[in-house]
This record gives structure tokens, C-alpha cells and sequence, in this order.
DNA sequence: ATTCCACGTGGGAGCGCTCCCACACATCAC
DNA sequence: GTGATGTGTGGGAGCGCTCCCACGTGGAAT
């Protein structure tokens, strides 16, 4: 069944069937709902390599996602990521791939792109991987082959979408200075990924805005992962001068530091107060009560893959960057009202919400 | 850059350069390594869509994820999963697509599915649903669509790998009985889900084998979720008569109960003794040591793919129907022996693992 | 009436491959 | 020497679409 079979029960011509599944507003009333019987009485959809063939395009788009970042057998925010490119994809009729390489040599995952690229197997392309080697952003850039990046790439050429980790992280930092704390610390991620950076910028800027010497602050970098941030805890909280307030990179961090508390059992918050970064769902660590940035992992998603289809469309002269807004979610490890027994902890979601995130889905700012 | 550019650099035919391509062995040495030269030269890659065209296979699998099972977001057992898928494919030289609606309506998981197969979009499909309904898999075993499910379907007439969830689910609650409990209880997932049954059914095997009467011991059918998980602890714990031994049909759903019997001030493994099913990191819950059973996720995903290929290139006369190993992990909150202070729970992997999981990757068992 | 220009429709010419058949040449048996 | 067989290579004919140009129409402008 192709599309010649098609036009010959309409009684019309195979262009004209092309123009009905394509939604040329150049075919009569009359013709289009005649052939638009036909296909679905035989139920006929388009062949998709011939549709790719002569088009020249796919109506796919690549997925690339870091593999030793390890994280994502570990951080539901991937899933949630993943699901919102699929949002995005959908709303622009397009189907997504994952890519991903055994390995995470920068040679090796340049070599499956070029692959996919070269081939033009991929429309396009959304790259959540800050190790991707910025030699390959730069080499699709020039060549104008439509990209987005998720998270900013270090100097701000490429076209991305990110948060303001910087600035959600000093927000997060000064709230959690605020119930007193006298001795911060951070244990942040890989000095390699720029998100980390920015985070621990933040981390900073909070902690000098509180009269701190930022030089005489521990600030520990260490894998995203659980088990490192629970070792690096142990080791900061058994040091002479214990901190009595750890701001982690990540929630999967966070929770290792909330272990490594409990082992040592010093109490949480009033011992230690403790701020973690993503907003993974309540319902998972509700016994652990974290204090988070939410931030739009969904959004990101889906705005990548809108933005990556608008520049299939339109490639654009300047870089489009996209930044999605966060909330501070504070809730018990921070120092804030703890909530007691059951129900409780599972029954309401809003509770400790800044007015930021009861405001509801992120703002789109910038281009 | 095509196909005719390289033959003209390297003074050969198309039908040539398309051989060594494909690495057909009727072309001499010297003319293979002249024109993989020329492709290396020229970092030429043959466009998808006209060899999907031309040889009427895509080189795509589609992996369908059930939607509202809302576990995607909250369960480890899913990333690993797509790992696996990832690994099978890359063996066969095979791109994923992943396919996800909006509704997990079965018309509408039918609709993109028939848009995937009649496009030939695909060249097969990984089903890791068993919310699909039956009649869309009926109708692509008919037509000999090549698809492998994961989980088996309720009459075993389909091609599918599982593991074999009820004699799992009884030698882990065997154990669990093991500890001298004398009131089993069960929170299973939910009853459409097969995998879900065969669990609850090896729940019964066990607790009849100990004595009791499987129609007296509760058995609490929810979603496969941690809230709802917790809520029915809640609920059993807080009875007349409390159960001192609790199965739950997953991880998350276990670590529901931990967070129940936790509100309630119970001691694990104490006063009550827990058994999950999955076998999620011990990283991620290290704090809870739950005791599982371990399901080789990964693999599920690399021999589905796997056998796909297979499938792909030689339809089976009869169902394909694998079957893969589990491993019983027995942890802390069975009521084997807990591990005390730190850095125990996160230093040592093995500790308290059986035989069976020591042996390393699961075996392969069936056609 | 003639010209012009929508408008709707049809058909040719690809898109870049694979597959099949044809063909040249070498090798072997008789 | 003749025919049969095998080996490596070339080229035609698609695969099922989209895109462009051409070709009737009929109504408005001249």
C-alpha cells in the first residue's frame, strides 16, 4: 500500500495525496476529505525512508545523554528529562533516538555523531552531556547543523538551554545560612562540568554575602554520586572544625550526606543543616525531608527539542540561549519546620514551597 | 558526497563501493582497501534513508515504556533497562527509538504503534509493557511484525524474556520466613500487571509451604509505587493484627513500608521483617539495606534486543520465549545480619549475597 | 472579447541507495 | 579446442516519496 495505490482508489494523482498527508492548503475541500477516506479505510501511512529520502529529512531527532556521568542510573532526573524531549518531540511531530556509546572517550562519541550526522540519520540533535568535548559542539556549530545543548556550554557561543545555577545555588546557600548556621561547606561535582562551577560559584557568593572568608570555606569536588559525596561528608564531619551546614551539588549528593550524618549520628537539621540541588520528587526521599532547588527538569527537555525544531526550520544567526527559571524548595534539612509522624510527610506536596514554585510551570526568559 | 562520488574517487562502480559497504566478501582485497580508503579520505556515510528505502529495513528498533506506570520516574530498574536495550542494539549494529505517548489509553499506544510499523519506521519493537493491550500484540504476531515483549503475556503464546517471578518471589519470602516470622503480609502491585500476579502467587506457594493458610494471610493489591506502598503499610501495621513479615512486589514499594513502619517507630528487621523485589542499587538505599530479589535489568533489555535481531532476520516458527536468572540478596531488612557504623554499608558490595549472585551474569535458560 | 492571474491538479525527475542480471575474464575438465 | 563453471565488476531498474514545472480551468481586469 504506497501512496500510488492511494491516488489511484481516490481517482487522483499521487501528488495530490502528497499535498492531503502534508496539509497543502492548496487541494479542494472536496478532494482532500476523498482522499483523506481512502487513507484511513486502508490505513495507509507514508513510507518514512522514502518521506526521508526525498525530503531530506528525517523527522528524528538524537539524543545524546552522558554515560559514566553514572548519574543516570541514579538521578531520577533524567528520566523526567527524557520524558520532556518527548513532549517537545511530539508537539513537533518528530521521533526520538537515543545515542548513547559504550564509552565516554570524547573520540568515541564524536565518531557515533559524525555517524549520525553524516548520515543524516538525525534531524538534529540535543546534547545533555557537558563531556562531550566542545571540539564537536564547535564542528556542528560551523557546519550550521541544528544542536541544543542542555546546560550552558563555558564561554556562552553555543546554543543552549540551562538554568541559573549560579544564582539558585546563592539563593539556596543564603537560605540555608539564614537558620544560623555558623560553619558552611560544599561538596559540589566535577570541576569539569560547568553546572558544578556555577553551583559552587553561587555557593560562593552566598557565603561571602555572609561575611565569610570564601578562600577558608571547605568546598569539596567530587564525583555526582551518592557514595562520593557520603564519603567526603564523612570526612568533612569528622574533621576538627565539623561543619554545622553542607550545601551538596546534587540531591543524589545530598542523600549521601544525610547517610554519612546519620552513621556519625549527628542530627538533622539541628546539627547540621542541609541544602541539596535538583528537586527530585518528594516522594522518593520523603523520609529524608531535603531541602532542594527544584529545578525544570522536564522543561529543559521540552524546550530543547521546541528550540532544536525551530532551528531545523530557521537556522539562526545568533546562538539561541534559553534560560528556565528554579525554586527553592525548602522543606526540613535545611533547618525549616520539620512535619511529625504520619501522615504527614507524604500528604501534602506544596508545604515549604517558596511563592516561586506555587507560581507553577518555569518562565521561558531570554530568546 | 554519495555513493557515486566515492565509486568516481576510487574508479569503481556504485555496486562496488555499496559491497564493500556492506562488507560482501566478492570484492577482491585490493579494490576493498582502495575504496574504504576513499571513504576514510572523504569521512563518507552512507544516508539512512535511502539504504532504508532501497533495502527496506530501517536499522531502528522502537522500545515502547508504559507511561502512567509512573515507576519510570522513580525506579532505577528502568535507566538499567534502557542500558541493556542499548547494548543489544549496538551489538546488531541497531539504533533505538523510543516511543512514549501521552495517554497510556491502549487506543492510543495502538495508534503510534500501527504508525510505527505500517511506516516502516521500525524494523522491530521492544514491548515493556504489559499495559499494551493483547489485541495489539496479537495483531503483530499475525502479521509477523517482529517484536519481543519483556515480561511474559498472561497465556504464554508470545515472544517475550522474563524471569521467572513467582519461584523468585517464593524463595525470597521463604527466606523472610526464615527469620521465625509468624505473620506474612504482602503488598503487591497491581493485578493487570502479570508479573505482578506471579509474584503474589509465589507469595502464596511460600506462606502455604510454611503452614499457613494462603486465603488468611492479607495480600494488598496497589499501584507499583512507594506512596501507595506506604499507605497500605500504614494500614496493616496499625491492624489488630500486625503482620512481622511484609513482601512487597518492588523496591520502591519496599522502601514505602521501611518509611511506614519508620513513622510508626517499628524496628526493621526487629519487629518487622521486609523483602523487596528488583534489586535496585544497594548505593542508592544503602541507609535502608533492603533485602531483594536482583533481576538482571540490563540483561532483560541486551538479550530482548538481541533476540529481536534474530527474530528480524529469520521469523520463528514458534514463540521465542526466554527466560533469565535471578539472584536472592539478603540484606538488613530481612533480618540477616546488619552491618554497623560507618563506612560498612557503602564499602563492601557482596556482603550477604547469595551463591547464585556470586556466579555473576544471569543465565540464559529456554530457547 | 482578450489577457491575466489565481487556483487546483497532474506528471516527470530526482533523492541515494540495494538488488538483480549481465558480462568479461580466468580456470578447469574433457 | 570447446564448453562449463567460477569470480569480480558494472549498470539498469527500482524502492516510495517530494518537489518543481506544466497544464487546464474560471473569474476579474482590461
Amino acid at each position: 500500500m504506497n501512496i500510488e495505490d492511494i491516488a489511484r482508489l481516490a481517482g487522483v494523482s499521487r501528488s495530490t495525496v502528497s499535498r492531503v498527508v502534508n496539509d497543502d492548503p492548496r487541494v479542494s475541500a472536496t478532494v482532500r476529505e476523498r482522499v483523506r477516506a481512502v487513507i484511513a479505510a486502508e490505513g495507509y501511512h507514508p513510507n518514512a525512508a522514502a518521506r526521508a529520502l526525498a525530503s531530506r529529512r528525517s523527522g528524528v531527532f538524537g539524543l545524546i545523554i552522558p554515560q559514566t556521568f553514572g548519574a543516570i542510573y541514579n538521578d531520577p532526573w533524567f528520566p523526567i528529562f527524557i520524558q520532556g524531549c518527548l513532549d517537545g518531540c511530539r508537539a513537533a511531530d518528530i521521533s526520538l533516538m537515543l545515542l548513547m556509546e559504550p564509552s565516554n572517550e570524547p573520540a568515541s562519541v564524536a565518531r557515533l555523531i559524525e555517524r549520525f550526522v553524516s548520515s543524516r540519520h538525525v534531524d538534529g540533535l540535543i546534547i545533555a552531556s557537558s563531556l562531550v568535548d566542545d571540539v564537536l559542539v564547535s564542528r556542528l556549530h560551523d557546519r550550521a547543523f541544528p544542536y541544543m545543548l542542555v546546560g550552558r556550554d563555558a564561554h556562552q557561543r553555543r546554543n543552549f538551554v540551562d538554568i541559573d545555577n549560579r544564582g539558585a545555588a546563592a539563593r539556596a546557600v543564603r537560605h540555608l545560612m539564614g537558620h544560623g548556621r555558623v560553619r558552611p561547606a560544599m561538596i559540589g561535582g566535577p570541576e569539569t562540568a560547568v553546572a558544578a562551577l556555577d553551583r559552587r560559584q553561587g555557593f560562593l557568593d552566598a557565603v561571602a554575602d555572609a561575611g565569610f572568608d570564601p578562600a577558608a570555606v571547605p568546598v569539596r569536588p567530587v564525583a555526582f554520586s551518592q557514595r562520593g559525596a557520603y564519603r567526603e561528608a564523612l570526612t568533612l564531619l569528622t574533621s576538627d572544625d565539623p561543619p554545622d551546614a553542607i550545601f551538596a551539588a546534587s540531591d543524589a549528593m545530598a542523600i549521601g550526606v544525610l547517610q554519612a550524618a546519620r552513621h556519625l549520628n549527628i542530627r538533622v537539621p539541628e546539627q547540621l543543616g542541609i541544602m541539596g540541588f535538583d528537586g527530585i520528587e518528594p516522594d522518593r526521599i520523603a523520609q529524608l525531608e531535603l531541602s532542594t532547588i527544584r529545578q525544570p527538569a522536564r522543561d529543559l527537555g521540552a524546550v530543547a527539542a521546541a528550540k532544536l525544531d525551530d532551528l531545523v526550520h530557521a537556522r539562526a544567526a545568533e546562538p539561541v540561549q534559553i534560560w528556565l527559571e528554579t525554586d527553592l524548595q525548602t522543606r526540613h534539612s535545611c533547618g525549616c519546620q520539620a512535619t511529625t509522624g504520619p501522615p504527614g510527610p507524604l500528604a501534602t506536596g506544596k508545604r515549604g514551597v517558596t511563592a516561586a514554585a506555587a507560581s507553577g510551570k518555569a518562565a521561558i526568559t531570554g530568546a
